[in-house]
RNA sequence: GCCGGUGUGGUGGAAUGGUAGACACAGGAGACUUAAAAUCUCCCGGUAGCAAUACCGUACCGGUUCGAGUCCGGUCACCGGCACCA
């Protein structure tokens, strides 16, 4: 028999809509808190897809558990709703987009409660509401008045299909993330925040945070600390240069010097490069390249002699040639580096292409073939004075040493992390809330006028100039100065997306609080997130960055807590069948013709659900076909959290049968109500496992503990005691089936509780033990075979019982064993000679 | 190039150094049924054999161990991230 899923889902979906199970209780002294989070999504028209319940479900798993341990729950949801792709959306289809969110926002909402999640819905948030946005804005206006947000001209990332600017997390292989066009570099005036500020303390605080080590090993990658030395060059043109470098040992192999071609020293000393035209022309053609271009075609170096200039090498003496090349970076180190061809490749390649000497300081390698760039300590200094014979583990602290003695040089540490760029061109996001005004310059609103509320405009349209569209509503942005009353235009720019969802989870803790962003109270009690999941693709966005406000916010007073989130996990991607697979085709033709057409794509079984490719799987179909708790219980069982997982319509069955398995033990239990003698065993090692398995998001093979339990059910028979336990250890996966199983077989009357209240099931440690135990037995390592014996039966015994097997018989006829290795109930290992 | 990760049946995937393939999907056989579906029971890594059984088997090569998918050294392949970061 199957089971009315339909019927029985709505009806316990109206019921907790009504009897608000999940709500959460700010300030509750008498039980300990647990705050799960999920990252909020993103309401496209598209709907929610099969990725989305990965997380959501997970978490949801394990907050049904806190609960019935005893915790006070917070579970909330809200939609991160500003950004482009609905902009985009209402440009085309002419509607507002405050309109569109609010239509997907209501489909979403369908979607989630649909799916039965145990979210407290009274607290979710959207964070284009006015309400919402006000501390958004606040936050900003905080940060403005910390000297942490600033508005400076600089080369950005230009999207030239968005118009807009990017920030460098938002680039990707030199492409717009969000839709794949070329970013090129132009000079525009920008908000910035100093996340650069908080570089240290984002890297060295992920020590105290319990999260995935992927994660932290990514976010210090990505802020990337280098400690290196500052050396002081003297030239011929009156200033001096500065270049930085990790390779301090290496100054004696310095053969040239390279410059940015946008260092604003080349201006300066504009009238005394002879070739200057030269040069102009060099960093005009530097700034027509796209990134991309600047980055692919890394193997062909390009620079020009700067005619006239001359460094000075401190520690030789030496004069050096100067060079402008784009492959030093403006925006890392000092923009000028030394150049040692002999030990650097990029050097290497440059010098090879300009002529230039290439001297080996470092003994080890070809240097005349390939730049040494040598890494363990027996590396030996050569032509380096009173480096030589030292190891360049020696070498560079005395070199360092020597600098600093000498006056021209000290240590320097060094970020790859840059300032946020956090303005954008675009309608949809919050309003940056300052005016510039002539006389007082950039000044900010009061906060008594926040939230400042995004006019209507009639055109979202991005403009050509790349200005913002908000620049052509004079009403709005001519306003008066609140500093000197006098005549002042508001920034028509606005916020990133990531702006309001890098402190969401505090609101969540006090949503309809309209006089501050979070009490006190509320933030002391529900702070810090106990347990955050998300995707890894946010790890050098959105988790750095809430992180970055997390601490500006905790520096104001405003938190209490260094860090946001106590733990952080994140889950595997969702792939679609991928229809060009080769195993799909039936003859070596088509196998052939498949991989001319799609390459290595056609080897691969499963990949990215796409539109185009016709493999995504839509979750509305899945719930109609086989009901909520099936989708909830497949994408669990589907496979380790963490990896990559392949959807399969076939495989969604099987967790249908198992639930329609479970329904139909209703009509097989007898009266009992204790756990049966029978099942005792089975019944404590499977509430041992699945309570272990959903700390550890190890779902899968709860789900498969809580199959084998059902599968020793039919086979032994149960009573009603086994089944309550069952259906407490299934309810935080399948909760709709379960609270009508529940009812239906009277536990709802016994207890007056649904089972989601009742309390997690305990096992007894003693009674996980099975009263007899199967043994391997091996004869020198070869398994013969297997015993059966009294739990933690002694040598003696499962040695005889091992000897009575005629497989081991044979194998020891005419041997002596010299020695056996007994693992109790596991295995008995005998170790034979041939007997002399 | 650098940093992470992964490699196990036809498929998804299990295995604190201790019986490799739990649990499923697909496939096969049987029961029930007029029949089909559903359900229930059993089989299901490879080779040889009627069978008992024997040998092989966790990407590849080697090592440690009574015993290695698991630990160590090396190689290859794939996936993800970063990348002219000095």
């Amino acid at each position: 028999m199957q089971y009315d899923f339909a019927a029985i889902e709505k009806k316990w979906q109206d019921n907790w809509e009504k009897t608000k199970p999940y709500a959460a209780i700010t300030g509750d002294k008498t039980r300990k808190k647990f705050y799960g989070l999920i990252e909020f999504p993103y309401p496209s028209a598209a709907g929610l897809h099969v990725g989305h319940p990965r997380p959501f479900t997970a978490i949801d798993v394990v907050t049904r558990k806190k609960r019935m341990e005893g915790y006070n729950v917070l579970f909330p949801i809200g939609f991160d709703a500003f950004g482009l792709p609905t902009e985009n959306f209402a440009i085309k289809n002419h509607v507002h987009p405050a309109v569109v969110t609010q239509e997907n926002i209501k489909n979403f909402t369908r979607q989630l409660k649909m799916l039965g999640y145990g979210f407290d819905w009274d607290r979710c948030v959207d964070t284009t509401d006015p309400k919402y946005y006000k501390w958004t804005q606040w936050i900003f206006l905080q940060l403005f008045k910390h000297d942490l947000a600033y508005k400076t001209t600089m080369p950005v990332n230009w999207c030239t299909s968005c118009k807009c600017v990017l920030a460098n997390e938002e680039v990707v292989e030199g492409v717009c993330e969000r839709c794949g066009s070329p970013v090129i570099r132009k000079e525009k005036s920008q908000w910035m925040l100093r996340i650069t500020k908080y570089a240290d303390r984002l890297i060295d605080d992920l020590d105290g945070v319990d999260f995935i080590e992927r994660v932290k090993t990514q976010q210090r990658n990505w802020i990337g600390r280098s400690t290196g030395t500052e050396v002081t060059f003297k030239t011929n043109m009156g200033d001096d240069v500065t270049v930085y470098t990790t390779r301090a040992d290496t100054l004696f192999g310095t053969t040239y010097m390279v410059i940015s071609p946008e260092h604003p020293l080349l201006k300066k000393w504009k009238d005394r490069i002879a070739n200057w035209a030269d040069v102009e022309e060099y960093q005009a053609a530097a700034a027509r390249k796209s990134d991309f271009e600047r980055g692919e075609l890394n193997k062909d170096k390009t620079g020009v002699r700067l005619e006239g200039v001359e460094v000075i090498n401190p520690v030789t003496g030496g004069v050096l040639p100067m060079f402008v090349s784009d492959y030093v970076l403006m925006g890392y180190g000092t923009g000028i580096v030394m150049g040692v061809p002999g030990h650097d490749q990029r050097d290497w390649d440059f010098a090879k292409k300009f002529g230039l000497p290439i001297v080996e300081v470092v003994k080890g390698g070809d240097v005349t073939k390939e730049a040494f760039v040598a890494k363990d300590d027996k590396a030996i200094m050569v032509n380096s004075g009173f480096l030589n014979g030292m190891t360049v583990k020696e070498a560079i602290p005395a070199m360092k040493k020597y600098a600093l003695e000498q006056g021209w040089g000290k240590e320097k540490v060094n970020f790859k992390l840059r300032d946020w760029v956090f303005s954008r061109q675009r309608y949809w996001g919050e309003p940056i809330p300052l005016v510039n005004c002539e006389k007082c310059g950039w000044v900010p609103i009061p906060e008594s006028e926040l939230p400042l509320v995004l006019p209507q405009v009639e055109s979202y349209e991005p403009t050509d100039d790349g200005e913002s569209p908000l620049s052509k509503m004079t009403d709005w942005v001519n306003t008066t100065c609140p500093c000197c009353g006098g005549p002042a235009k508001r920034e028509t720019d606005t916020m990133p997306q990531w702006a309001g969802s890098s402190w969401y989870f505090l609101r969540y803790m006090d949503p309809h609080n309209d006089n501050e962003l979070v009490s006190k109270e509320a933030e002391e009690y529900w702070g810090p997130v106990d347990w955050y999941n998300g995707g890894m693709e946010h790890t050098t966005l959105h988790l750095l960055y809430s992180r970055f406000w997390h601490k500006f916010l905790y520096d104001i007073g405003v938190v209490h807590t260094k860090e946001p989130y106590a733990k952080r996990t994140s889950h595997g991607m969702i792939l679609g069948k991928n229809p060009h697979y080769v195993g799909n085709a039936k003859t070596e033709e088509e196998k052939q013709a498949l991989r001319e057409k799609y390459g290595a794509q056609a080897e691969r079984p499963a990949v990215k659900m796409s539109k185009s490719l016709g493999n995504v799987v839509n979750p509305d179909d899945v719930i109609k076909a086989y009901g909520a708790d099936t989708m909830r219980l497949y994408i669990m069982f589907i496979g380790d959290f963490e990896k990559t997982a392949s959807w399969s319509d076939e495989a969604v069955k099987g967790s249908k049968r198992f639930l329609d398995r479970c329904w139909n033990l209703m009509d097989k239990v007898t009266d009992e109500a204790e756990i049966s003698q029978q099942n005792m065993a089975v019944v404590n090692k499977t509430i041992k496992k699945v309570s272990y398995d959903i700390d550890n998001l190890k779902m899968n093979t709860a789900i498969a503990a809580l199959m084998a339990m059902v599968n020793d059910f039919y086979a032994k028979g149960l009573s009603k005691g086994d089944l309550e336990v069952l259906l407490k250890l299934l309810s935080p996966f399948a909760p709709h089936m379960v609270e009508e199983m529940w009812e239906l077989m009277g536990y709802a009357a016994k207890y007056g509780k649904m089972c989601m209240q009742m309390p997690w099931p305990e096992y007894d440690e003693s009674k996980t033990i099975d009263a007899t135990a199967e043994m391997a037995v091996q004869i020198n390592g070869k398994l013969k075979g297997t015993v059966v014996v009294p739990t933690d039966s002694g040598e003696e015994t499962v040695v005889a019982a091992a000897m009575a097997l005629d497989k081991v018989k044979k194998a020891t006829e005419g041997m002596s064993v010299v020695k056996t290795i007994l693992v109790k109930n596991k295995l008995v290992n005998l170790i034979v000679k041939p007997a002399k």
